[in-house]
DNA sequence: TCAGCTCACACTTTTGAATAGC
DNA sequence: AGCTATTCAAAAGTGTGAGCTG
């Protein structure tokens, strides 16, 4: 039935045999990966399960992420990392190399890989720095990367660094390969979501996000920066042949291609000349071989002249530099022999690593960064860099609010600026050989409940001495959702299998469960390298700000109510976006979705709640709400405040007073984005734990207005189910309205991602090295 | 004209199968 | 027979630069 191809067994350490036997080639057969729709709804209405691992909850709070490579990611940061993508997929470098602290260790975790656009905003390279130059291209599916070891216990993942290198990312929107798909130009912010995961069928529970600023980039299909090229050359091991003293260096090449136009000439000669006659072979320079190589170039290629000269011998030859010794390689070939968990986890940048690295790092005074080692700060004003995220700090929160600073049109990127904090960071003193960074996490505390209108701080201003921001404790079941909505706006599904469970699924089915930040250091005096877990809650949807003047395109769309939809027959219809979909919506579909049907039984109850709820559009943000954050703050980037896990329906909400946003496809570099700065805040991802705590909280409308998987009409040129009249959102928020949506519930959500993992080969993507999964509807349409 | 993208290329590392030795 | 180490070839990951496209 299904096939297990769709997930190659990967090498398993013994004491992870048990814990991923779904990998196995053979399914099991006890694993009812397709139950009925209604099945998966009779098992919504069980209770959860009990939670009987208190330890696990303590534990769950002060769960601790930390990049292992911070430094050398603060490296290209500090440049402004670029990041390849290419059609068939381009793995990231540096790649995250990450340590996981404070999981159980008998609990079972699933890591998650995301990547979400920092802005609304494209950006070109032009006078040696990044600057935004327009609004960003439509939002395209999500896709995550699941970590090849996942699920695998806490004491797994703690005992060995997690690497993401393999994963990979592309450009080409139609991929079905399942690589993470980004746009070109385009600035992006890789997420870790760590998420508790009972076993295979269990998944929810808890699930922590982490995000790096440091680690942001800009996808490019060609280096634009000349430093960043010379980053990567230095310090990815694949590209060690086109070091200076690499056999692919410029030198190189060039004496190859001198070697190449003098066999053309000695060709040349052979036709005009004595055949035998090398001696006429000499080196020239290189301007005139290279006309000469073009002269001949259109010269058909003549059979090896029988004099025996062998242009491999020719006068060049002496101008090759020496083999280098195997010293890297051999190094390469150590760390190859090492267990497979530690090889794949300790990624091949690392592995030359220490050497490569640390080089690098020795170096680093005489890249021209300075500024890096020192404190990673300011870089000058005119640097091409990027800034990166700004870190959590007071000053970053008490400015979300404000829209005063936010009126820059066309930002240039501003030089990374990470907070003064970073210069007491042991780590950036450490740009030492070492690996393994003394590196802080920061854990962001979630917020708490906001009942209130108004925004109010995330983050208490008093932070603890700590520097680790630590997790709460499960909210108040009260407070869980606030974004629950009472709106009726937002009927629940029509469908007969869940009507009458549409509560409780709901509320069991987002990962994104509200949990307030409380207090926490939201400044982090030392952190080299933190790591931002997004609060648990998104905050309340206080009030609903103004309604935009400017209608929504979905506003406008009539009720669908279940949308058996017709839904549109994407010739790619490859995911099964199941994560992102509300659990009502989950439980009507696809299963058995075949390539033929794609579509015929899909029901997105969401697309009807979206459409008619005009209401929930104040109260959470459409995408055209968004604007361009990047334009509206001196430090685009990062916005600090989003580490918060502002929601956007907070942040709409916390200016009120703001001017309606206007469509930021119409002013990508309008002043009146700076109202919305804040939405480049990052969403709460932070799940509920336990279900029970969750109380029966209706999905969050949030989830359909921000996760362009769930607006049907995204790419106009796809058919839609939905009235044409209703103009199709081409822009989509920044990545501060996507937080992470996966099933919370723990059988609806492991039957949809593992359907679509294992079996949807073209959903769910499946591979060796790890499996991606598409978080949007989109694609399968 | 030009910015951006695609592709082939040469080089490198990684991976896994085959083999040999114990 | 089972395990480990070594060898080898294929696959895959790099940046480059020419050529193409809109």
């Amino acid at each position: 039935m299904l096939s297990v191809e769709m997930f190659p067994s990967l090498a398993l350490g013994p004491q992870r045999i048990g814990d991923c036997f779904y990998r196995d080639r053979e399914p099991p057969a006890h694993m009812p990966l397709f139950p009925p729709t209604c099945d998966v709804a009779q098992r919504l209405l069980a209770p959860p399960p009990v939670p009987n691992e208190p330890a696990a909850k303590t534990q769950k709070d002060e769960v601790k992420m930390e990049l292992e490579n911070a430094s050398l990611w603060k490296q290209f940061s500090s440049v402004g990392t670029e990041m390849i993508i290419t059609k068939k997929g381009r793995r990231m470098f540096p790649g995250l190399r990450l340590k996981l602290s404070g999981l159980n260790p008998t609990l079972r975790y699933i890591l998650l890989l995301d990547i979400i656009p920092v802005d609304n905003s494209r950006y070109r390279f032009q006078g040696g720095g990044w600057q935004a130059v327009g609004g960003a291209e439509a939002r395209l599916p999500d896709r995550v990367f699941i970590h090849p070891d996942s699920p695998a216990t806490g004491a797994h993942w703690q005992s060995r660094t997690i690497s993401f290198h393999y994963a990979k990312l592309t450009n080409n929107t139609l991929d079905s390969q399942g690589h993470i798909i980004l746009h070109s130009l385009h600035r992006y912010q890789p997420r870790v979501h760590v998420i508790e995961a009972r076993d295979v069928l269990r998944w929810g529970g808890g699930q922590h996000s982490f995000v790096f600023p440091e680690t942001q980039f800009i996808t490019v299909t060609a280096y634009q920066n000349n430093k960043i090229t010379e980053l990567k050359i230095n310090s990815n091991p694949f590209a060690k042949g086109f070091r200076e003293d690499g056999m692919n260096s410029k030198k190189q090449r060039d004496a190859r291609q001198k070697r190449k136009i003098s066999a053309l000439t000695e060709t040349l000669d052979i036709v005009n000349c004595d055949p035998c006659d090398s001696t006429q072979l000499l080196p020239q320079p290189a301007a005139s071989t290279d006309l000469q190589a073009l002269a001949l170039a259109s010269l058909p290629p003549l059979p090896d002249p029988s004099c025996g000269y062998r242009p491999e011998d020719a006068p060049y030859q002496d101008t090759l530099v020496p083999e280098q010794p195997l010293v890297l390689g051999q190094a390469f070939m150590h760390s190859s022999q090492m267990p497979v968990s530690i090889s794949m986890t300790s990624g091949m940048q690392d592995t030359p690593g220490s050497e490569v690295t640390n080089s690098i790092i020795e170096r680093s005074d005489t890249m021209g960064d300075p500024a890096y080692t020192s404190s990673f700060p300011a870089a000058p004003a005119n640097s091409s860099s990027f800034p990166s995220a700004s870190l959590p700090q007071s000053a970053s929160f008490s400015s979300l609010p404000d829209s005063s600073n936010t009126s820059d049109p066309q930002p240039s990127i501003p030089p990374i600026d990470y907070p003064s904090t970073l210069s007491s960071s042991p780590t950036l003193s450490s740009a030492s050989s070492s690996p393994s960074l003394q590196q802080t996490s920061f854990t962001f505390p979630t917020p708490p409940p906001s009942n209130s209108s108004s925004p109010q701080p995330l983050l208490s201003s008093s932070s603890p001495s700590s520097n680790t921001y630590h997790t709460i404790p499960p909210p108040n079941p009260e407070m869980i959702s606030p974004h629950t909505p009472t709106d009726t706006s937002f009927p629940p599904p029509s469908s007969s299998c869940q009507s009458g469970l549409q509560d409780q699924m709901s509320a069991h089915s987002l990962l994104s469960q509200g949990e307030p930040i409380t207090s926490g250091n939201n400044s982090p005096n030392d952190q080299s390298s933190a790591a931002f877990i997004y609060p648990n809650i998104l905050p309340a949807n206080p009030d609903p700000a103004p309604v935009h003047a400017q209608p929504l395109p979905n506003q406008n769309q009539p009720p669908a109510p279940t949308l058996p939809c017709s839904l549109p027959t994407h010739g790619a219809s490859t995911s099964f976006p199941f994560h992102s979909v509300p659990p009502h919506m989950q439980n009507l579909s696809f299963p058995n979705v075949s390539p033929s049907s794609a579509h015929p039984t899909l029901h997105l109850p969401n697309l009807s709640h979206q459409a008619q709820a005009p209401a929930l559009a104040a109260a959470f943000p459409p995408p055209s709400s968004f604007t361009h954050p990047s334009s509206s703050l001196p430090h685009p980037p990062f916005q600090p405040s989003s580490c918060l896990a502002v929601s956007s329906s907070f942040q709409q909400s916390s200016a009120p007073s703001l001017p309606p946003a206007t469509h930021p496809q119409n002013l990508p570099n309008a002043p009146a984005a700076s109202s919305t700065s804040s939405t480049s805040s990052y969403p709460s991802v932070e799940i509920g734990t336990i279900p029970q705590f969750n109380p029966p909280a209706p999905y969050r409308p949030e989830m359909m207005l921000h996760h362009p998987s769930l607006l049907p009409q995204l790419d106009p040129s796809l058919p839609s189910c939905l009235p044409s009249s209703a103009a199709p959102p081409t822009l989509y928020p920044a990545f501060s309205s996507y937080p992470l949506r996966l099933c919370q519930d723990p059988h609806s959500s492991l039957s949809i991602p593992l359907r679509h993992l294992y079996r949807q080969h073209q959903h769910g993507h499946a591979h060796p090295q790890g499996a991606y999964l598409d978080m949007s509807a989109r694609a399968m349409f």
